[in-house]
Order: structure tokens, then sequence, then C-alpha cells
DNA sequence: CGCTATGATTCAGG
DNA sequence: CCTGAATCATAGCG
């Protein structure tokens, strides 16, 4: 009813706009009789009410009979036209999508993670920068970052086939749709704006949807971060062999226990450890040693015999390597003393 | 559980 | 930035 009443009132109100899109001469001549066109149209319509009456066999033919019907096509156009000023007076103003603040937040913070954006390159940046941004001097430790790698790609790779399935699933909707309306654009007016707009609605609908995964995901990272984080302040002891190789150099450079970047580097590699955690290490160590240095004579003196006799095991001269009492220790001592060991 | 050792972090100073 | 110093927080031991 309504809509009958609608085709009506847009018929008459469309009556010149039509008119170019019959492009029959006829119509002009039908239009300056106004009656005319309308008791065509009432006819027709007349004829459409009265189909739920008939037999279906019947009814297939007064369909063949209305598709063929030379008026058709531009009814459909007129239908197609009024629908489409509806529709867009009802909701066109606020189809506009703007870039949801939300969901750009969350692609920035993915980006950011490493968990949307380029493959491998964006893991490690992001695990670097998540470490600098944590503070302190972590530049390099790799070890430390494997597992959060590791946990930080299972992340992304479910986010990733999840996505994947969403998108395959929405853009098989979307087809289905289209088809579905195109099929039927046949037999009712859809007007192809119709139909980009209904595919734009369901693309809203699948990047709603597509804002919960993304949501998750970015949870799943803060908490796998926090994590992280709080694990990385979990203290794991060095292996035996490392605190050797750091304790040996340690005490053969007892007059300047001062690494250079370079005599870090190797003994990073030596242990197993990074750069940032030498440096950790021998910051520990000098002013440890320094609070207490009875407490270290005893290391002080096993390292240096150790170091003696490495050396005499070294160089073939090994008749000075007999005196284990406290050689490195005298020599801190005794030796030119760095002006920040003085008080050694 | 308490204690010590130890790696990491924080902060100030140069 | 690097370092010393203080501090945090856990590992590991008895």
């Amino acid at each position: 009813m309504d809509d009958q009443t609608r085709m009506m009132t847009g018929l008459t109100g469309l009556g010149g706009l039509a008119q170019g899109d019959v492009g029959d001469p006829d119509s002009v001549r039908k239009q300056q009789s106004l009656g005319q066109p309308q008791q065509d149209i009432g006819d027709i319509l007349q004829q459409i009410m009265a189909i739920t009456d008939e037999s279906l066999d019947e009814a297939q033919a007064r369909k063949h009979a209305l598709n063929c019907h030379r008026m058709k096509p531009a009814l459909f156009n007129v239908l197609c036209e009024i629908k489409e000023k509806t529709v867009l007076s009802i909701r066109g103003v606020q189809e506009e999508d703007p870039p949801d603040p939300q969901i750009m937040r969350l692609d920035n913070m993915l980006l950011a993670e490493g968990v949307s954006g380029p493959e491998k390159g964006g893991g490690s940046a992001a695990a670097a920068a998540a470490a600098a941004a944590a503070g302190g001097s972590p530049t390099d430790s790799s070890i430390e970052h494997s597992d959060y790698r590791a946990k930080l790609a299972q992340i992304r790779q479910i986010y990733h086939s999840e996505l994947e399935k969403y998108e395959q699933a929405c853009s098989e909707f979307t087809n289905h749709v289209m088809n579905l309306l195109r099929e039927q654009s046949r037999t009712r007016p859809i007007s192809p704006k119709e139909i980009e707009r209904m595919v734009a609605i369901i693309h809203r609908k699948f990047s709603s949807i597509q804002m919960q995964l993304k949501q998750s995901t970015c949870e799943a990272v803060m908490i796998l971060r926090s994590r992280f984080l709080d694990a990385r302040r979990k203290r794991r002891n060095f292996n035996k062999q490392a605190t050797e190789v750091l304790n040996e150099y340690f005490y053969s450079h007892l007059s300047n226990p001062y690494p250079s970047e370079e005599a870090k580097e190797e003994l990073a590699k030596k242990c197993g450890i990074t750069v940032s955690q030498v440096s950790n290490w021998f910051g520990n160590k000098r002013i440890r040693y320094k609070k207490n240095i009875g407490k270290f004579q005893e290391e002080a003196n096993l390292y240096a015999v150790k170091t003696a006799v490495d050396a005499a095991n070294v160089s073939a001269q090994a008749s000075q390597a007999n005196s284990p009492a406290t050689p490195n220790s005298g020599f801190s001592r005794i030796g030119p003393l760095p002006c920040k060991y003085q008080y050694l």
C-alpha cells in the first residue's frame, strides 16, 4: 500500500523528469493529456495487485507480460530513482564513514608493535623499540627477546589468519549479496548505487568484527608486553663459564677494570650475553668489589692463579707460576693505580 | 622462610 | 653516554 502511493506520487512528481528517459514520442502526447498515463499505470498496478489471486501459471504469464511491457524499463528506472531519493534522504547523510578514530588507534598500535605491517623486520624492530621504550641500555639483548618475539610472532600469525578469514568471509558474503541483488534487480527496482550501499553496509559490519579482532589482539600484545617487561626484571644467573670469563677479565685488569667497547663485545661473545649485560656486570662488580675488597680477596686470588697458570701454559716460561700468594691483589696495591681506584 | 648473591634498573654527575 | 651508587627483585641456598 505504502509503496503504491509512493510510486504514484513519485511518478506524478517525476513526470517531467522521466519523460526524457522514456524516449517515446507517444509519451509526450500522453503527458499532455495528464489522465492517460496515470490510467495506464493504474491498470498495471491493478494487475500487479491482482496477481496474488491468480494461479501460478496465470501469474507467470502475467509476469512475463509485465516484463515485456514497453513501459517496463521506464517504470523500472523511475522506481529506481524514487528509491534512490528516498533511501538517500533517509540515511544518506550518516553513511559517510570517517576513519574511525578507535580503529585507527588500534591499527597504529598493531603497526607499532609489529603485529601488522611488514613481516620479520617489523617484529624485531618493535621488540627493540619496546626494549628501548622500557628504558635502560638494552639495545641488543637478542636472547632475552627471543621468547618475546616468538610469542609476538604467534599472536601475529593468529591475527593474520583471522584477518584473512574475515576478509575472505566478507568478500564471499559480499559477492553473494551482490549476485543476489543483481539477480533480483531484474524483478525489482535495485539500482547499482543501492548495491554499492549494501556492500558498504556489509563492509562496515565486517570491519566492526575486525575491530574486535584488533582489539583483542592489542590486548594480547599488551599482556605479552607487560609479562615480557616483568620477565626482563627477572634475574637469570649467568652460567658458570660466563662468570668465569668475566671474573678472569676483571681480576686480570684489576688496576683498570674498564673494558673498552671492543673488549666488552669480545666478552659478550665469549659469555653468550649482551654487551649491556657485560656493562651491567662490570658496573656491579666494580662497586661491589670496592665496597668490600676483603670479601673478594679469595676470589681475586683464585682468578689470579688461574690467569697465572694460563699465562704459564701459553708462554713456555712457567718459571714464575709458582707463587699463588695474592699476586693480583698485590698488583692492584703496588701497581700504578688509576685515579678511580686510589682508595684501594 | 630468611638470608645472601646477583643481574637489572634508576638516578645523579660529569 | 658512561659511570658510581642506591635500589629493586629474584635466584638459590641452608
